[in-house]
DNA sequence: GACACCATTGTAAGCGCTTACAAGAGGGTG
DNA sequence: CACCCTCTTGTAAGCGCTTACAATGGTGTC
């Protein structure tokens, strides 16, 4: 059962009769091989449970037959939906998936993007969610010899697919101005770097946007920075209770955030839509449970849309078309988290 | 900026002035090598930003310096919380990660372990996370060059970390009965395998021990399956509900479960703890905003830990300890979604 | 029947690194 | 001062595969 000792592809050549040579062809469905060649390799393979070595292979061919993900981190809803998607794709078209999770941790981060070749040494692309990535950074990956498409990214030189984060943000927020506030907070995760290329940046766009739109302006004690988690939720309208002041009605930049603001809302004796309506982003499986208002955005559908992409590019690296930005649809879904301003 | 071409270890080596294997024992920090030349070497592979052939060296070398995380799904709380501990562990060790998913898809488990020397090929070792093996599986992934840790199993012959996943149980039947229950259910997701080394059966076999020690016996129609996501909470209450007949009290196998349960309740028009008491087991970060009662797990600590033990063993391959089954503490978490019987 | 041609198969040279093993250089010992 | 050690460095043989190029044999053509 388990052999000790490694079949190469000279046992496999011995075994045919045939040379290394031909095996080799045989094996990875080249032209040029006689059906009886074929039959015979085909069989001593199976017989000696040949495997062909990654490494041997990648030595002498070039390709690693891998790919990375890069993401922010796996853990959130969105991310660990995406990534998981995207895995599929791979595993599905034979790659291997290297998962790299930054961690919002500069030294990682810096220790990826600041080794390229490093990494090309071991994949052949990767696909980017919603990384951060200075101009720097972009032009070097674009120039390497890595495959690349992205999630959630905005104006790079690669495939990319996302929602159209101003116009979802506007959804949102439009929602809660039909409803008859005016007075509107948003939590939303802010970009460290001095180049937007990321969606949440989009997503306080289309706020202020659709404030705009109303004659209204941001009122800069309103726009609360809050990770894209429920415990960044939490603090970040905790923050706007005890720190700034109450509006009316908040948007938050993910479901999560919201949740995180419900409960903060809670902490404090308060509820939504009682005290405050909120409407949040994403459609969380929590959501309709806890009532709460939100703009619905394909989760794994973005992650296996942007395996894809990176697929497609690897198989035809060359007569490469220009790199597209993809969008893909949203909705609202009002529910009992927003209502009527009295 | 960009080499066009790779610098390989010869460039180094002229570069320095010394041979191939001086620079590659250099570069690799063995001894034998003197303080000056391996000054000239680390400036001359500085200078010209040389990367070590991974492919290469795992041909020559044997190591691949990379693991693999197998988890049946990477998407849920707990899954992705451990599975991003653990790859945070491998990237501090300096180790790559690849990430399997198996989807709870048998095909992509078979493909896995059906083609173990093919997954020897491309790692050094595999973390498991809760994956469901047969004996000959286990036995054959033991035989194997690979080195193995895992999180969540059961009675198997390699380093495993978990909690005490009968006794948590207990705690979170115990806290019912305690309540005055004694009329109760248990939504638990059920291994299709014919042996148990999985956590889930101990869960089962938990709240069946607590329910014994009260003189009470399990009401099969009572045990309901229930993936643990919120959608299979959702609907193994749904099921309890409509199909089978209301307990006062219900153990979820985790709070997302839990979390579905719930919702199944208010889609019936009834609630927690009004109608039923409720009690997971996780300590999600919603739990407290739900005031759900649960039996808290420590979640990146057994990733974490279950990522260092496959560390230790990839160091020490030999002169291995005894495999040993490590146990994390739990503690119960009383809230509001349960209370005394009336 | 000699020639060109195509399909099939074999030969051999690497890919970039690791690692026995050998070789050389000093230094201490009797 | 010959001899044995030890420390450092070099030589060369692979690791298992891919791939240009050469070789072989059977067809078809004039």
């Amino acid at each position: 059962m388990t052999e000790v000792q490694r079949a190469t592809i000279q046992d496999v050549a011995l075994l045919a009769g045939l040379s290394i040579c031909t095996v080799s062809r045989a094996l990875r469905g080249l032209p040029n091989v006689s059906e009886s060649a074929q039959g015979r390799v085909a069989g001593a393979a199976a017989k000696l449970g040949y495997v062909a070595s990654a490494a041997a292979s990648r030595l002498a061919g070039g390709s690693t037959r891998s790919v990375a993900i890069i993401t922010p981190t796996a853990t959130t809803w969105f991310f660990a939906h995406a990534v998981e998607a995207a895995e599929q794709v791979f595993a599905d078209s034979g790659l291997d998936t290297m998962l790299i999770s930054l961690r919002n941790d500069p030294s990682v981060h810096s220790r990826i993007f600041g080794d390229l070749p490093g990494l090309a040494q071991k994949v052949d692309g990767v696909l980017l969610i919603n990384v951060e990535l200075t101009d720097g950074q972009i032009q070097a990956l674009a120039a390497s010899s890595l495959a690349v498409a992205s999630v959630g990214m905005y104006d790079v030189p690669w495939d990319n697919v996302g929602i159209d984060n101003v116009l979802a943000a506007r959804m949102a927020t439009g929602h809660l101005l039909d409803l008859g506030h005016w007075d509107l907070a948003i939590l939303c995760d802010r970009e460290k770097g001095s180049r937007s290329v990321l969606t949440a940046s989009d997503r306080l766009r289309g706020f202020t946007e659709a404030l705009t739109d109303h004659d209204l302006t941001v009122d800069a004690d309103l726009v609360v920075n809050a990770p894209s988690t429920i415990d960044g939720g939490r603090q970040a309208m905790t923050e706007l209770i005890e720190n700034r002041r109450m509006p009316t009605a908040v948007f938050a930049g993910c479901d999560e955030t919201a949740f995180g603001a419900m409960a903060a809302l809670r902490e404090h004796g308060l509820s939504a839509p009682k005290n405050m309506s909120i409407v949040g982003l994403d459609e969380h499986p929590m959501s309709d449970f806890l009532g709460l208002s939100t703009v619905q955005q394909p989760v794994a559908d973005q992650g296996a849309f942007g395996a894809n992409l990176l697929v497609d590019r690897l198989h035809k690296p060359d007569s490469a078309p220009e790199p597209a930005n993809h969008l893909l649809p949203t909705s609202l879904l009002a529910r009992s988290s927003s209502r009527r301003r009295r």
